[in-house]
DNA sequence: TGACTATATGCGGATACACGATTATATTTG
DNA sequence: CAAATATAATCGTGTATCCGCATATAGTCA
């Protein structure tokens, strides 16, 4: 009962709505590519995305200097049908296909830039 | 997208779930037999079925010195389909389910005062 | 080691929320 | 009208949340 408003919580929130979205579109992203493609603090975004973790809705993964974090909810657990119900409700708003674009847009762009190993491909491939 | 995290800020607090699921078993309660059911305070009570009254998922009925909840959303609608993953959440849960129990004992016990039109029969009949 | 970068965290302010206690409002009854 | 009752609204208080800003931490590279 406390554990399932705890949830609701963390979905109470805009912005974590947003991150949850990118993030079930997209294997993995790293806090500056929620940054970019949200247009949102350093700070914001971290403490966002540890929300999300305390509350057990993401993992996180170092690389390099690089924090990754990818959807980690138990199969069949109230989590995962409630990420999944969330994910057909914001697929049928044009806000959140949006973001979509938005995100494989950087994501593009980024990969392009001959800044370092920041690029999602070679990370992939390395895995 | 700001709508969906309102949707989830009522459903962010136990008082309000618990309110939820007594009303998603029950067509329609008053005030009072929340205060009851769930052993809280008038001012409590009140506030909180007025929160989810301006978040749209409960309507209210006056009859007498009686204001009765109900719930109320679109069919179809994310707010419907959102309850209904609610419900089938709390229905795995002992703590709902007792809450259920209580419930009914409550409303049994209730229409068995001969203290006035007070109970729920009566009025399901005019109705 | 030191410079640099990505991320996390501490701090303070502003705002929202939850609560108990009290008061106000509306309705019925005498 | 007055008394009684169910509910709503208000007030004050403590707590949580969100934010930007600044700083700390951790990793990389020279």
């Amino acid at each position: 009962m406390k554990t399932a408003a705890r949830l609701f919580k963390a979905l109470a929130d805009e912005t974590r709505l947003k991150i949850l979205w990118l993030l079930m579109g997209q294997e993995e992203l790293c806090v500056c590519d929620i940054m970019g493609v949200l247009g949102i603090t350093q700070s914001k975004a971290s403490r966002h995305l540890r929300y999300l973790f305390n509350a057990g809705l993401v993992n996180d993964r170092r690389e390099g200097l690089w924090m990754y974090y990818r959807i980690s909810v138990a199969a069949g657990s109230r989590e995962e049908r409630q990420l999944q119900v969330l994910r057909e409700m914001m697929s049928g708003m044009p806000a959140a296909r949006m973001l979509s674009q938005q995100l494989h847009q950087w994501l593009k762009e980024k990969s392009c830039q001959p800044s370092r190993g920041t690029e999602q491909a070679s990370a992939e491939l390395q895995a």
